[in-house]
DNA sequence: TGTACATCAGTGAACGCGCGTTCACTGATGTAC
DNA sequence: TGTACATCAGTGAACGCGCGTTCACTGATGTAC
């Protein structure tokens, strides 16, 4: 089981005025409620998938994770701080994920098409096995600055990897300018993606695309962008 | 003022055992009662501008509207059919200019690439014309079937007036399924612009981009993509 | 190894706030004669 | 043109439901001696 990226525990040092750091969790000091803890987050993130995070009350949540709601609020400090957890829990496993998938040495032997088809394929899996959380998270997002800034410290990241990814095969891209390519491509994929994740399968275009279908026009369209030979 | 396009009075005739309509509205009886409604919409998608429709109480819009909590109930059968009211208004609105948008003759003058830029940037100011409403149907659309049946009538008709427009043109396009290719392009375009509307122009990638890179990126992306010749 | 005590973890009934909805009433509009 | 009456439109205080949060209490775990 990966350790979870807690915020902070409670207790603090006397003369501690350091800037109001973010609380989400109150660190469990044995390992049974720790257990608890991730129990929580799982079934939450299992009731998610049916309902948005506002029709999931608490006391639900508590339920399926086999514990209570005082032992819900000794763990989190309101209703909220359980969906940033899973926003942190989410971001770390991304980013470490994406870190690993965007070395550009793994890449080496491989085309750009391909590489591209693998990479899109995959985000579609990953997508979809979060799909619950992620809506919850887009809906959060619209409102919640403190979450959005997390997303977006995310999506930074993932674009300066997917740079210099990009950057190692210069002599297969035509996009003059390849740092504007890299963060173009991540806005039309993630764009895609988020659209699924929201709508489900049957999105809201006139029917439903088998995802082979998708993947293949995602690649498609990043390889047609990036190696674009201009007709003027 | 463009007549609403209201779903069903009350009064039905007796023998009427038509499928359970759509009322989503007390349809009106005098002229009074008929601004105060779109006082009410028009205040609705004001205040939808700067929170989610969860967040904007009824009471709040009864006096953005200089109504009456009692007056909304008057004129609509609870707050959700509210926003089912203003999605109708929407969609109405959207189908006609699509209609005129997309009519290939209004086009033949005009270069594909130069056609696609005032496609995109048209459609960038219009989304952003309805930022909130959009929003807030977005996220409603994640858990309300019949909204989303609507939404995606909507969209049906769209890539089909598209279709249209590319067959047109084929000699200029290279894509061998033009209406797949109608589809996965509305597709991209659409879910760039819902990206915008849920998160603002401050969407969740690394930094903002300006409106002109945007349109001109995605204009470019679509060409590519249209006109694409394989280089295997 | 055993006992006492402190702290941590868990329980679930009860509370209270916010907000959608209702309802008894007043005022406005239109129509019949 | 005027009056009576019916229907429509509008008002806002009061109601009630759902759900997040609290709290007094019980049970479990760990530590000191």
């Amino acid at each position: 089981v990966p350790k979870l990226a807690l915020v902070q525990p409670t207790n603090r040092n006397p003369g501690d005025n350091s800037p109001p750091e973010l609380r989400w969790i109150r660190a469990p000091v044995q390992d049974r409620s720790q257990r608890t803890l991730e129990r929580i987050l799982d079934a939450t993130e299992l009731l998610l998938d049916n309902r948005p995070f506002d029709k999931v009350s608490v006391s639900e949540i508590a339920k399926e994770a086999k514990a209570s709601v005082g032992s819900f609020y000794a763990r989190f400090d309101g209703k909220a701080a359980l969906l940033y957890a899973l926003h942190e829990r989410y971001i770390e496993e991304s980013r470490a994920t994406t870190e690993k998938a965007l070395a550009p040495e793994q890449w080496a032997a491989v085309t750009l098409e391909e590489l591209t088809r693998q990479m899109v394929s995959f985000l579609l899996m990953f997508h979809r096995e979060h799909q619950g959380l992620r809506r919850a998270l887009v809906m959060i997002q619209t409102t919640d600055e403190q979450v959005r800034q997390r997303s977006a410290s995310l999506a930074s990241f993932v674009v300066d990897c997917l740079a210099r990814l990009l950057e190692s095969r210069r002599s297969e891209i035509r996009r003059p300018d390849i740092t504007l390519a890299a963060d173009f491509v991540h806005r039309v994929v993630f764009s895609l993606l988020d659209q699924i994740t929201i709508y489900g399968p049957n999105s809201p275009t006139s029917k439903p695309m088998a995802d082979e279908v998708l993947v293949e026009e995602m690649t498609q369209i990043c390889l047609a962008y990036l190696q674009q030979v201009r007709t003027t």
